[in-house]
DNA sequence: TGCCGTTTCTTGACTCATTCAAGAATTGGC
DNA sequence: GCCAATTCTTGAATGAGTCAAGAAACGGCA
């Protein structure tokens, strides 16, 4: 995590009206440099940088970052949370049901018809969320 | 649950070549009568039938009603496992941020278009789970 | 209808991601 | 630099879900 990279996580933090705490740097750090990863593998690469975080800073911070939509929480069924820094720009997520890995897919047609925001059932809709499941190219060989 | 019921639920277990017992008979009216409810929920509802059911049989009833695609299993981010008995039709979800009431949709489009199974970075899909968050009627009320 | 192997259920312990709580440290406005 | 507010550390607690071993129930077969 270079000069430049700090700089960009302190710039998203001030922004969003959040302190700018070590351990909020380095969870942004981690959660950019590894799409998709959970709460544990964040921690490991948090620690690398401050050996000392707590697992509940690490805590605190994906949620604050989560609130803050600087950070997207994703949790298919089945699995611990995951976070992503890839935002606003509406990708869905397909899973492997055999081994877990996830991987970002744009919408398939583009502006998203389905994820049209509606009055259903006098619900008020303000997000649509796809996860599509499967099996990943890995999983598929080995199972032939 | 009538006998007429008893019968259906019979079939449908019978149908996937799974043994007919007290407790998944008893599961699968619960599940029926009680579309989205939670393990606890359901556990309740198999009680008042089978006062000394075991929340393993439950679970364990559960499990084998899913594989056999008899009941559904969904479970959106930050809320526990629950079922309904709705399957094979593709219809989706309204999740209320507020309170986590939980509503059936159609896809908007009929035929699902961001769900045809396609072949994205190497995965093979097989289902797409599309899920709608905003906020339920009681709840867009009381915050005004 | 009764027997037997297999599956399922009961009981009770256990896991582990996540949350809670109290006090210490850090942040940023003044 | 100072102070109030926020955030972090430490350590315990929660709770949905799983695991394991033995008892009971299911259903195919005689």
């Amino acid at each position: 995590m270079g000069n430049a990279d700090y700089e960009h996580y302190e710039q998203l933090l001030r922004g969003a009206s959040l302190r700018v705490t070590r351990p909020r740097v380095a969870v942004l750090g981690a959660v950019t440099e590894n799409a998709h990863a959970d709460t544990e593998t964040i921690l490991g690469a948090v620690r690398e940088r401050l050996p000392d975080v707590s697992h509940q800073a690490v805590y605190d911070s994906l949620a604050a970052l989560s609130a803050a939509g600087i950070v997207r929480r994703i949790q298919p069924s089945g699995s611990v949370a995951r976070y992503e820094t890839r935002v606003g720009d509406n990708h869905h997520h397909v899973v492997c049901r055999s081994c877990g890995a996830i991987a970002d897919v744009d919408c398939a047609v583009g502006h998203a018809p389905c994820l049209t925001a509606s009055d259903d059932n006098g619900f008020t809709v303000d997000e649509a969320e796809v996860i599509y499941w499967g099996t990943c190219a890995d999983c598929n060989l080995s199972q032939g």
